[in-house]
RNA sequence: GAGCCCUUAGCUUAAUAGGAAGAGCAAUUACCUUCUAAGUAAUGGGUUAUAGGUUCGAGUCCUAUAGGGCACACCA
C-alpha cells in the first residue's frame, strides 16, 4: 500500500478527531526539493471545511500524524503546506515489494480492447520525417495502452488507390524502360517515388507549353495530356482493366517491400492492415441507410450531405453527385468495418496530423449521428507538424527528409561520436554497428517523443539533435553503467535487505521509482509518450546524481552494498521498461 | 470571415485536471576519486506574449488583444 492512501485515511481521521469535521478528500504532492520532507499535504483546500489559520491547522494535523503513524517521523509547515518526513523503513519496505516484480508499473489486463491506427502512407512515395513522428507516436501510444492494461490492435490504412497512384504508374510506363528494384538496386518505394516526381516534372513542362500557346493556367492544368491520361488510367483501374490492375499490383508490391524495410528499421509493426482499395466502396451502403434514416439528405444534383448546422459546422459532403465516394465516405466505411472485425473494441485511436482536426471532428460526429454507440470512444491523436529550417516539406518538390536517410544519418553521427570518445575496445565490428544504430535511433526517437504531441517540432538535422543532457544517449548511458556494475558485482546480491540507513540519494531514487505506475496511467489517459519520456529523464537525472555521489561496489557495509546494487538494477530495469514503451532500445555497453 | 491549436529563461522545453515556476542546451567555474566524464557539483539567467476578470491562491479557468500555425473543397 502506498504511503498516500495510508495518509489520506489518517488525515481524515485526524480531522474528525481534532475538529469533528468530515472531509471528502485530501490533496497531496511531492515535497519540493528546497524544503525538508517527502510528501506534502496541501492545507488550503481544507479551509473550506474548517475556517482558520492554515499554519495552525497544518501544525495540529502534523502533530497528529507524527503521533499516529509509525512511518511519519517529523513535519514542518510552510504557509499552507504541511511537509511530512517519511522514515527509511517505509521506503525500504516499499522497495522490497517492487524489487522482484518483473512487470512493475504495468496494470493487470482489464480486458478492454483498443485499436490504434498510425502511419497510413500513400503508395506512391517513400516514408519521410512526417511519417516518422506519426509512426513513433502511434507505436508508443499502443505500447503504453498495453502497459496500462488494454488489449491493443495496431493497424494502418494504406492509401493504395487514387489519381496520385496513377501518376507514378503512368510516369513509369512512359519513361521507365521496364526498370525494377532488382534492375536498379533501388528500394521499391524509392523507385516508385522517383516516378512520382518525374510525373510532376513532365506535367509542369506540359503546362508551361500550353500556357505559352495561349491557355490560361487553370485550363492548362486540366488539359495537359499527362493529366488526362492519368485520369483515364484511374477510370480503367476502377473498371478493373487487367493491364492497369496488374501494373498497379506490381508497383504497389515494390512499395510494400520498401516500407517493410523502413518499418523494420524504425522498429514498429502492425497487427492488421486495411487497404483503401478494399474499403473505399464500403461507406456507400452506410450512406444509403443514413439517407433512409434522415441522417443525410440529398441535393437536387444527387450529391449527399450531412447537416451539421446544429453542431455549428458547415454541411459535409458524403457522396458526390456522380455517386462516387469521397475521403469521408471511405473513413465512415472503414470505421464500421473495424468495429465489425473486432467486436471487443472499446475505442479507436487515429494517429493523424493536426491539419485534419476538422475532418475527424466531423467523422466522429457523423458516426454518432448514425447511431453507433462506440462513436464516443473514438480519439484523434492529433500531433503538430515537423518543420524544417527551410519550411514545410513537400514531396513533389524534393524538400523532404527521407526516413531511411534520416535513420542512416543518425547512425552515422552516433558512430562519429562514439569513435571520438573511443570506449569500445574489445567490441567486434558487428557489435559496434548494432550499438551505433541503438544510439542513433534512440537519439532520434527520444528527440521526437519527449515533446508534447500537440506541439510543432522544428527539426534541424544538423543542430537540433543532441547527444547530451535531456537526450536518448544520456538515458541509455545510465542503463549501460548499471549493466557494467552488475557485470562486476561478483557476489550474490539477491535477498531482502532491511534495517539499513538510507542515503538521501537512495531515498530520492525510490521516491522516483514509486511514481512509475501512475506515470503509465497518466500517459495512457492523455495519449502522450512525452509523459513517459520526461519521467525517464527525471529518474535518470536522479540516478546519475546518486551514481556520482554514492559508491556502490565500494561500500563497505555488505547490506548497504547489496541494497545499492539491487536499487541500481531496479532503476535500469525501469529505464528499459519505460524505453520499451517508447520503442527505444538500450545498450549493454556504450 | 463563425472555428481549432500554439506562445514559459538567449535556444529546446516541464509543471500530477487551480496549489511552493523546474530541467536540458548555450555561458562562467570546479571535478577523470578503482562502479564508464555521452557524466557530476555550483553560479547567473523568469512580470509564464499583453490587458482585464474569477479565486484564499492562476502558467493552468473566463473575456478581449497581439504574434505564429491549421482548417472549413464534389482533393486525399
Amino acid at each position: 500500500m502506498g504511503i498516500q492512501s495510508l495518509l489520506e485515511a489518517k488525515v481524515k481521521e485526524g480531522f474528525l478527531k481534532l475538529y469533528e469535521i468530515e472531509i471528502p478528500s485530501v490533496e497531496f504532492q511531492a515535497t519540493r526539493k528546497d524544503f525538508e520532507g517527502d510528501i506534502t499535504v496541501v492545507v488550503f483546500p481544507l479551509l473550506r471545511y474548517k475556517k482558520g489559520n492554515p499554519v495552525q491547522i497544518g501544525n495540529d494535523l502534523g502533530n497528529y500524524l507524527v503521533e499516529n503513524i509509525e512511518e511519519i517521523n517529523n513535519f514542518n509547515v510552510v504557509k499552507g503546506f504541511l511537509n511530512l518526513v517519511v522514515n527509511d523503513t517505509f521506503y525500504i519496505n516499499f522497495f522490497n515489494t517492487i524489487n522482484t516484480n518483473q512487470t512493475f508499473g504495468f496494470s493487470k489486463d482489464v480486458e478492454d480492447a483498443r485499436m490504434v491506427e498510425y502511419s497510413s502512407p500513400n503508395t506512391n512515395k517513400p516514408l519521410h520525417l512526417g511519417h516518422v513522428r506519426n509512426v513513433l507516436l502511434g507505436y508508443s501510444v499502443a505500447e503504453i495502452l498495453k502497459a496500462a492494461g488494454h488489449k491493443v490492435y495496431k493497424t494502418q490504412i494504406i492509401n493504395d488507390r487514387g489519381i496520385h497512384i496513377c501518376k507514378s504508374m503512368l510516369a513509369w510506363k512512359r519513361y521507365g524502360n521496364g526498370e525494377t528494384p532488382e534492375s536498379t538496386g533501388l528500394k521499391g518505394d524509392k523507385l516508385v517515388g522517383n516516378y512520382y516526381v518525374k510525373f510532376d516534372q513532365e506535367y509542369k513542362k506540359e503546362i508551361a507549353t500550353l500556357i505559352a500557346s495561349g491557355s490560361s493556367e487553370e485550363d492548362a492544368k486540366k488539359q495537359a495530356p499527362l493529366f488526362l491520361e492519368a485520369q483515364e488510367m484511374l477510370r480503367k483501374w476502377e473498371a478493373g482493366d487487367e493491364e492497369t490492375v496488374s501494373l498497379w499490383k506490381t508497383m504497389n508490391g515494390w512499395v510494400y517491400k520498401g516500407f517493410d524495410v523502413t518499418y523494420k528499421n524504425i522498429g514498429v509493426d502492425f497487427d492488421k492492415l486495411y487497404y483503401e482499395s478494399d474499403t473505399y466502396l464500403l461507406g456507400k451502403d452506410i450512406i444509403e441507410e443514413g439517407l433512409k434514416n434522415n441522417v443525410f439528405y440529398k441535393k437536387e444534383d444527387g450529391s449527399v450531405w450531412c447537416d451539421l448546422t446544429e453542431d455549428g459546422i458547415d454541411d459535409k459532403l458524403v457522396l458526390r453527385s456522380d455517386g462516387t465516394a469521397v475521403y469521408m465516405t471511405q473513413d465512415i466505411g472503414t470505421a464500421i468495418q473495424r468495429a465489425k472485425d473486432f467486436t471487443n473494441l472499446n475505442g479507436m485511436v487515429y494517429t493523424v496530423g493536426n491539419e485534419q482536426d476538422h475532418h475527424f471532428k466531423v467523422l466522429f460526429l457523423i458516426l454518432k449521428k448514425l447511431g453507433y454507440s462506440w462513436a464516443d470512444q473514438l480519439h484523434h491523436l492529433s500531433y503538430g507538424m515537423v518543420d524544417l529550417p527551410s519550411g514545410k516539406m513537400k514531396s513533389r518538390e524534393g524538400t523532404v527528409v527521407d526516413a531511411d536517410d534520416l535513420m542512416d544519418e543518425m547512425t552515422n553521427t552516433a558512430r562519429e561520436i562514439s569513435q571520438e570518445l573511443g570506449k569500445l575496445e574489445g567490441y567486434s565490428n558487428e557489435e559496434k554497428e548494432s550499438l551505433y544504430k541503438i544510439i542513433g535511433l534512440g537519439t532520434l526517437k527520444y528527440f521526437i517523443l519527449k515533446v508534447d504531441p500537440k506541439k510543432r517540432i522544428l527539426f534541424d538535422p544538423k543542430e537540433s539533435v543532441d547527444f547530451q543532457g535531456n537526450s536518448g544517449p544520456f538515458i541509455q548511458m545510465a542503463y549501460a553503467r548499471v549493466q557494467s556494475i552488475l557485470r562486476k558485482a561478483s557476489f550474490d546480491y539477491t535477498g531482502i535487505i532491511t534495517g539499513i540507513e538510507l542515503h538521501e540519494k537512495e531515498k530520492e531514487l525510490i521516491k522516483q521509482l514509486e511514481l512509475y505506475p501512475e506515470v503509465i496511467q497518466q500517459a495512457a489517459k492523455s495519449y502522450s509518450p512525452a509523459v513517459v519520456a520526461n519521467y525517464t529523464f527525471d529518474l535518470v537525472k536522479e540516478f546519475s546524481s546518486f551514481y556520482q555521489n554514492v559508491s556502490i561496489l565500494g561500500e563497505e557495509n555488505q547490506d548497504k552494498k547489496v541494497f545499492r546494487v539491487q536499487l541500481a538494477k531496479k532503476v535500469a530495469d525501469t529505464i528499459k521498461s519505460a524505453f520499451n514503451l517508447l520503442g527505444i532500445d538500450v545498450p549493454e555497453r556504450m
